[in-house]
DNA sequence: TAGTGTCAACGAAGTTCTTCGTAGATGTCG
DNA sequence: CGACATCTACGAAGAACTTCGTTGACACTA
């Protein structure tokens, strides 16, 4: 039996996983690399946090060649709506209306945003029907 | 000079704030009752919590009393509207409507949601014009 | 083959988070 | 007043997080 809920990234974790979404599976000086064209990280931190993120199932491993190289487990969606969920919960009651309320009224959302979401809106609510 | 940016509230702190916006201004005692109506916390775990948020800046505390008393000093909704911020810049990209959509078509919303939701970008709209 | 560079593994240190026991001060009641 | 309850303060312990130095294995090259 395996872990049904993978753990929430944590801040250093997420910088990672964001990298190993844009450029797919990487080896741990690609990943350190790209993190340092902003950043500045030690090539072992990022390592310790990728073996790391192994032991958590957060990203698999292949150790085939020397340079074993890293990939996310889960993909960038999937992680984003547990996040968000994880957030409902936490700070919204667990209602994920009030969270995007909350979103929208916060800052202002450019027009062209704010379409985007209608038309979503229109899809779920085709959807719902 | 005071930190213009608030920290980022912990779980077992944002457990306390949601009593605190809940019940108002609190007694450890009063937060401890009511958060053991569901978990399980230690008294003193409490009032710790408390001081560290006290020195941190998420509460602010009236010593008058023998039994100081609590009270939120950031509203929930800023609260919130902090956390989305800061979810937003860790996981996508800095864009809450990006955010919002992920939120939407994450699960099943309920169309009374939908349209307050709908409402709410009316509203938008029209002041952004 | 000897030297140089790259790699994973390990461990350790410093910080934050979470929990709670104990101590001492203060208030209350009989 | 004296016993008991309640409160804050303090410190400590364990876990998780983040960082990085060191070590030994491995590979390339002159």
């Amino acid at each position: 039996m395996v872990d049904r809920q993978p753990p929430r990234p944590t801040d250093a974790e997420l910088g990672i996983l964001r990298v190993l979404w844009e450029r797919g599976a990487s080896t741990v000086r690609d990943v350190h690399d790209e993190l340092n064209r902003h950043a500045t990280t030690g090539y072992t931190t990022v390592l310790k946090l990728l073996q790391i993120m192994t032991e958590k199932g957060l990203v698999v491993r292949d150790e085939t060649a020397r340079a074993h190289i890293y990939e996310a487990r889960y993909s960038e969606q999937k992680t984003q709506r547990q996040l968000l969920t994880d957030l409902a919960d936490r700070a919204f009651g667990g209602s994920a209306a009030k969270l995007v309320m909350q979103a929208l009224s916060g800052r202002k959302t450019n027009p062209d945003d704010l379409n985007a979401i209608r038309d979503l809106l229109d899809r779920l609510e085709g959807e719902s029907k």
